[in-house]
DNA sequence: GAAATATATTTGCATATTACAACTGTTGTG
DNA sequence: CACAACAGTTGTAATATGCAAATATATTTC
């Protein structure tokens, strides 16, 4: 049957899609003065406003302690901050400073300008059914996680 | 306009079509008993044969001291091996060894099958928009590269 | 109310990745 | 033959990563 042809080309897609994306990706936070794992950070705090380092970990699929360090990392270049929570002492509340602000915000308006970009190109009658096939993609691959 | 709404909604949809793609190849690379740079480098080696190391950092976009040093662990790991160009001294040609040949084929195997499942859940009346979407946005994407 | 348990985070340790700069060896050119 | 260019390596240093153990705090149990 076509259909494994067809996934393997779907396959091919997506790794050249990840390519791009990665290097993307690393073109924006060249710009920024930190790493990749920093600039993935320092955008998830800027999205949550606050958030505990459990919950930040979860977020970006890392281990406490490889959080917890990047974390401080990022409190060392003065970019976000750790706060003690009040009503229970063991957890840390992360938030960004002014100036990691500045650089959330720099990040996010480049972004948005990169993928309007893209978005334009797009030919008009295409983007009703491009938007409708990432949405079932998106579906598809959530629903098949790895259950190896 | 609407299409700013979309470009961020466009964004939105990339950034968790990564964050899944990630997730999957972290939990490739845990059965495989190496790390994610290194299972990068074999897949590209397994997939060109015989590649050479300005090549193959180039393919993942990586400056030829780090690609040197994760090719150093592939071969003391016995998965690839480093043989010089007879013909051009300067040259090394990297290929797989048996044991690497058979992580590789594993990889390829079960990322074709996991494919090949998301493939099949999407409705077949939608299969062919999905691949004609991708290409659209591969194409738009290749053409904005980051010109910032 | 004290002890045990659970939770959040940090730290020690070890390995890998990353890139810059400098270096070594080889090939091509004038 | 000397010099330039190319491919790859190595020293150095910073960062990332996770396991295991530790610390501090909150909750539960008796």
């Amino acid at each position: 049957m076509n259909n494994t042809k067809d996934s393997r080309q779907l396959r091919e897609m997506m790794r050249l899609l990840e390519r791009k994306l990665g290097i993307l990706e690393e073109s924006e936070v060249a710009c920024c003065g930190i790493t990749m794992a920093q600039c993935h950070a320092l955008v998830e705090v800027g999205r949550a406003k606050n958030i505990s380092l459990n919950e930040l970990a979860e977020l970006l699929n890392l281990k406490n302690s490889t959080m917890s360090r990047t974390v401080n990392n990022l409190v060392n270049s003065e970019l976000v901050k750790r706060d003690i929570d009040p009503q229970d002492r063991r957890y840390i509340t992360i938030s960004l400073t002014e100036s990691g602000t500045k650089i959330y915000e720099g990040i996010e308006e480049s972004m948005n300008l990169y993928y309007k970009r893209v978005y334009d190109w797009i030919p008009e009658d295409k983007r009703g059914q491009v938007m409708e096939s990432l949405q079932i993609l998106l579906e598809a691959i959530s629903k098949n996680e790895c259950c190896k």
